[in-house]
DNA sequence: TTGAATAACTTAATCGATTACATTTTTAAC
DNA sequence: GTTAAAAATGTAATCGATTAAGTTATTCAA
């Protein structure tokens, strides 16, 4: 078998500040004085710098230059599964603002072990990341609550928050954005509408909750509550709960979904049970991920503006971190996106 | 609006290896060997130190470990698109690895651009990164070859590779995967099969395209050329190709797509021209993400084991950097997927 | 009890960039 | 041509952990 031979440690050591400043003929002072702030050299010696480092191929260590600023330019995202295609695009709003800035993102899967995340938030005191952004309430809350206490410690939000915390945070109105998805259903007729939300510990499934039942109350309905089932976000817990639902004696006649991976379970559990969507039953989701535009039918959902979320997050991020204010929450608007996954009531029904 | 108020750098500083030295009545060179090396320290100032440890709450700071060792125990991964579904379970097996073993994955998202992917690969000199995991082939050529020619740089392929670099690489079998395809719909009584390929300047997809020219040879079929058509693996280049395939005279019987995305965009093609999938015209993807069981049909597609490759890659870049020997080429089993989106050809054509 | 070998520590140098402080050079005003 | 102010540069300390080299303490054999 080939294999890629030991490797030698490079013994090409890379040029430090002394090579550059002997071949440009100044002191190590000058040569880095030249590259931070080139407006306190002379033209001169700037350019014999430029020259040496162009020479020298040098480019300055970051271990050391965080040793003495004290600063990493890097960022933690703790997420709590990357394999959630909704994570992707708020990272890469993350991703586009922070390496605009010239900073880097560090990933942290907590993959919901409590262990992991801390593992993570230590990485600030260390020194080996400026601060934190969070993108689950999914870790151990005393660790959040710890960091929130010290006003130190950069902590952001984003997606989620926690109800009784004072975090700089950036999420969606869930309320409102619950709300146009049943107004839209409570129009088109239907009165038996189903609620598959995520865990009802997380706040914003209790905000997309709360606007469900506002809008039945406007409209002096009552809320069954047989009809309201937790999932956790996956298509597989949308089918399971879809199913149940779905074969009741009075099944619901639409389904709002807290995320669009339940809502295409749910879709999926009535086409296996020879029902029609949105013939039969009516599916709204939440999220507008990519993939609601290719299902069959295509998905009416509610958007969230991801990208945005996330860049506005490391914004903020880097607001706090040059000491500037910042708003302890800022929500951004969602939209109903009609699709053909909700239609009116059926007849029969 | 309530904001969050200019934060005071922290004043409390952090205690140092000096603090617990003081702490627990020894010097830094026994604290720091307490820690490191427990066998070399006697059991009694062993527990002196641990005592004040925990007394001070020390933990090591990363920068001045990095100086001193040059090593960041922090692996980049590029990739050309974050919001990709593909990768999400690859970088999960990646994490997953670099976690157990200390370290940290900070991912790189190339977003398409050569300059982003040049600032990852710098940061392996600035040592701000031990090693670069790559998982695409869409960055300079130039920036990988140089790398590769200096043989103490730690890199790593995945899911893709250079034809003409020998740089240790994990991936799948893509001959052999596109083979099972063909030969299934093959064996279906098509003859006029479809191919959308990804880029052909990337390897894998010209392997893909080879096993399909293969399984055609065998049976003495040709290959039409004006049924190859090249997308960029996103949903709506399946969707724009599989519709001027569908719209031909003589269209296609079945579809090979190189990618899930893709192939659901073919049938989301299909659908919109009153086309039945698998009825009319077959679809065969490439990947199996989670997505494609959920879809109508259900995908048939060929299996890539991608946290198995993402395990292997991290396996592999740890090896390196503990100057093991590491295959130049190991290569991962594919598997067919049967669900329902091929058929049998249609009678009719 | 002595000496050699080993174990347990300590001292101080080191990693490389930054920056406070000190020194030299230039500029500009009279 | 002086001189004060401003600009440019240099010297050396510093960030915090690690570790080579040196010192002291302990063990054990004879």
């Amino acid at each position: 078998m080939l294999t890629w031979g030991n490797r030698q440690k490079p013994n090409t050591t890379m040029p430090t500040v002394k090579d550059v400043a002997r071949v440009a003929g100044v002191s190590t002072a000058t040569v880095s004085r030249a590259l931070a702030n080139p407006e306190k050299v002379s033209e001169a010696t700037r350019a014999k710098v430029a020259q040496a480092v162009r020479e020298t191929g040098y480019s300055p260590n970051a271990a050391a230059r965080s040793l003495r600023r004290s600063e990493s330019k890097t960022i933690v995202v703790i997420l709590p599964d990357i394999a959630n295609p909704f994570f992707s695009d708020v990272i890469s709003g993350l991703e586009e603002v922070a390496h605009s800035a010239g900073y880097k993102v560090l990933l942290g899967d907590s993959a919901h072990d409590p262990k992991r995340a801390q593992d993570y938030f230590d990485l600030v005191p260390t020194n080996q990341a400026d601060g934190i952004i969070l993108l689950t309430t999914e870790i151990p809350y005393t660790l959040v609550k710890d960091r929130q206490l010290k006003s130190g410690f950069p902590l952001v939000m984003a997606c989620e928050y926690f109800d009784d915390l004072e975090l700089p945070t950036i999420y969606v109105d869930n309320e409102k954005g619950a709300s146009k998805a049943i107004d839209y259903l409570l129009d088109m007729g239907h009165t038996h509408i189903a609620s598959i939300s995520g865990p009802i510990s997380n706040p914003i499934c209790r905000d997309r909750h709360q606007g469900f039942l506002n809008c039945l109350r406007k409209k002096q309905l009552n809320f069954d509550e047989k009809y309201l089932r937790q999932g956790d976000f996956s298509f597989s817990a949308g089918y399971q709960q879809g199913r149940v639902l779905l074969q009741m004696k009075d099944r619901p006649t639409a389904f709002f979904c807290h995320n669009d991976e339940m809502a295409v379970g749910v879709i999926k559990a009535a086409r296996d049970l020879d029902l029609k969507v949105p013939g039969d039953v009516s599916v709204v989701g939440f999220d507008n991920i990519k993939f609601g535009e290719y299902c069959e039918p295509e998905l009416t959902t509610v958007h969230q503006p991801r990208e945005d979320i996330g860049r506005q997050a490391m914004k903020m991020m880097l607001d706090i971190l040059a000491s500037n204010d910042v708003p302890i929450r800022q929500t951004l608007r969602t939209q109903l996106i009609v699709r053909g996954s909700a239609g009116a009531k059926p007849q029969t029904h």
